[in-house]
DNA sequence: CTTGATGCAAAGGATTTGCACAAAT
DNA sequence: ATTTGTGCAAATCCTTTGCATCAAG
């Protein structure tokens, strides 16, 4: 087994739970994929391993639960990414309301920022943050120009 | 008709929208209510008025749309909550592991502190930021309280 | 009158579950 | 050997849609 897997097994073992084949592609299809993945995504990557839809879904439960992969929800769909040992202490994410991209804004000093923040919100309301989800919507960068441009064309007609 | 809900009804027929009874009903329940509603709440909070659900799932599509509603998921569930004219610019909600209770969280130096952080993100990304969701989950002060205590309890056995 | 709105029931899509069988420790 | 995992299909839950009818402007 890769060495990098060795820990996820050691954490699910911990847990009482059996570290199967299913559960290892699973793992890797959402380890190895750059964007987040719903379900029926990770279950067409995989399905020609034999596994069962039902398989993915409860591979995914048990990730969740043990907090090894984090859920976004996106328009009542929900998507995963890595969690631990992803090396990102918080994930921002950002989604397009014209090309419904959503695009990951990690940038260090960012992070930072809503770190500190966290710790603020933490000590005003007495609370204990273990997890924080932040979605922005709006305009990527991208079709902003395209706007700009189509405006300036509206402009000269 | 009440003064209140006037801006509304002019909202939804800039729109093509009419402001039918049903409409105005849901409306009145989000309103009125102090905490989010999924539409099966409100569905059977008003449906002694005769109102379908399918009605509520439209009508509250619309409010949506045009900004009226802010629609918050909540393990897979909608919930939803007043957005203009709410005076709240932002919403930042937290979620209890233990209690499961949503707690809003609106303290005004949080959400200065937040809209400026947003500024800052707009800027290093390049993109505009209409809607921003951020949802913490964690331990609420009350649950903490009580680990604390059974903590203790367990020190002293 | 014309157009959108409604209620109902059926359809749709995502997720869960019951069951018999297979696989892991 | 015992316990958990799996595949399949059925069931469940939330949400949308088609259709005939109703109501608002």
């Amino acid at each position: 087994m890769k060495d990098d897997l060795i820990s996820f097994k050691k954490l699910l073992e911990k847990n009482g739970y059996k570290f199967t084949m299913g559960k290892r592609i699973v793992l890797k299809t959402i380890l190895d994929s750059k964007t987040h993945l719903n379900v029926k995504e990770i279950y067409e990557r995989i399905k020609e391993y034999q596994i069962g839809l039902a398989t993915v879904y409860r591979a995914i439960k048990v990730f969740n639960k043990l907090g090894i992969v984090k859920e976004i929800n996106i328009n009542g769909i929900s998507y995963y990414e890595m969690k631990i040992f992803s090396g990102k202490p918080l994930h921002i994410h950002f989604k397009c309301f014209k090309c419904n991209s959503i695009i990951d804004l990690d940038s260090q000093s960012l992070n930072f920022d809503y770190l500190k923040l966290n710790k603020k919100v933490e000590e005003e309301n007495n609370i204990v943050i273990y997890d924080s989800n932040i979605m922005f919507e709006g305009l990527c960068s991208k079709c902003r120009e395209e706007l700009k441009c189509q405006d300036q064309q509206n402009l000269e007609e």
